[in-house]
DNA sequence: GCCGGATTATTGTATAGACAATATACGCAT
DNA sequence: ATGCGTATATTGTCTATACAATAATCCGGC
């Protein structure tokens, strides 16, 4: 019993992915999608705007509605906790923290580009007691000032800024590197190892609030991102 | 003179992000907000809905309108199309292919994880003279049977793909990883750089129709995910 | 106390109609 | 043809109302 102005909505998606309505067609008129499927025009309204609102469709007033080219570049990647990660592959997790400074923002690693006092911290990140991830991270005083206070022992940083402290912008590079010799020794791995390197960045409304750059060993550690099938 | 049910949407928005309402907290009811705003019902139910959808909230018919945890960290990653890319910065890009072959998946890279018959290329992308990505790629040949008359001089399998065979399922592995003897001659860099390899799976309706994997050269290469500002 | 059915609060869906906003198309004057 | 104002088609928003679906809660019977 699915509702009329889904069944509308998954009609028209269907016929648009199954390439009967290529990008650029343009759609009947709201006019004419209420006398097809016998409803009233809010309906039909509801449908496509749902479908607007993804983006598969354009509309413009008395132009019509019109199938949008194939975004396709946009894919949900999915970043998870790590603590939450590991723990739910049964593995026992720790974070590890190696060095603890408040310091300006010029004395630590210049890809995290975050200015002003800083809270700067390095750790590793453990399961089942092997070292899986290094991080470094630089927490902006200004913005969370009470961070200063917090005490890394069961929780990493991010797990307590996770718990602390929302966000509402936030950003990740992604590249891959080969660790440095002090990395290396930390993770407990050959020098020049190939790294996957994540480096993100949050804001809250504008405001700089943390840079963290997590370094993962080689090909042990995947990111997924996914599109279209949401399991 | 945004719309009312969109200034409703911003406003319980905000009151979200900026912590006033905390996860689990109960949203007053339509007829409250009703009152409030002084609108119509549909017209808050538009505003909250639109909220549901976008998984700040959850709804449930008697109970009512909730603050739903803190997002699974889904970030919008943006991948591009290479050929695209390239030319955007205004280089020159070219692909070359290196190897073309009709084979069963099995001999083809078992990364890719594709069955039955397939076509299999071996190539690089190429940016003003210089490789900077190594390409090995198998289309299904059930699926995309036309691909045997393709070919592929200006354009990369990739983007005569993209061209010619629409998808509804996309998967995106990204892992860090050291380039093989091969891969790294292909490249012009030395054995065992740090690359960054994407492995992209994609489907139409289910129908696995190519597998391909990307590796590009240590940290010249950076792929970005964001969330909030979607500039 | 515990179970099962009735009550009820809340969201979900749909209708018909109205007016607003906007971009296209048309027609007219130059 | 060119430019300009007007008509018009199409989507955007909103209202007031109605009934359906769902699940928490209450209440009676045992």
């Amino acid at each position: 019993m699915t509702a009329l102005h889904e069944r509308i909505r998954r009609d028209i998606e269907s016929r648009i992915l199954g390439g009967e309505l290529a990008p650029g067609d343009r759609l009947p008129i709201e006019h004419d999608l209420m006398a097809e499927y016998g409803c009233s025009r809010m309906t039909v309204n509801k449908a496509i705007s749902a479908l607007a609102a993804a983006g598969l469709v354009n509309r413009k007033r008395k132009a019509g509605t019109f199938v949008a080219a194939p975004k396709a570049h946009a894919m949900v990647l999915d970043i998870p906790d790590l603590a939450h990660e590991v723990q739910e592959r049964g593995q026992v997790y720790r974070y590890r923290l190696l060095h603890r400074e408040i310091c300006n923002a010029g004395k630590v690693d210049s890809s995290l580009e975050i200015e002003g006092d800083v809270l700067w911290t390095v750790g590793v990140h453990i399961a089942d007691g092997k070292p899986f991830a290094h991080e470094s991270r630089a927490v902006s005083l200004t913005a969370v000032p009470e961070i200063d206070d917090a005490v890394f022992d069961p929780d990493s940083p991010g797990t307590w800024l996770l718990k602390h402290v929302p966000w509402t912008e936030a950003e990740t590079a992604i590249s891959a590197t080969a660790v440095s010799d002090r990395e290396a020794h930390a993770l407990g791995v050959a020098d020049n190892t190939a790294c996957l390197s994540l480096v993100r960045r949050t804001w809250r409304s504008g405001e700089h609030i943390t840079a963290v750059r997590q370094l993962f060993i080689g090909d042990s550690y995947t990111l997924v991102a996914r599109f279209g099938a949401s399991a």
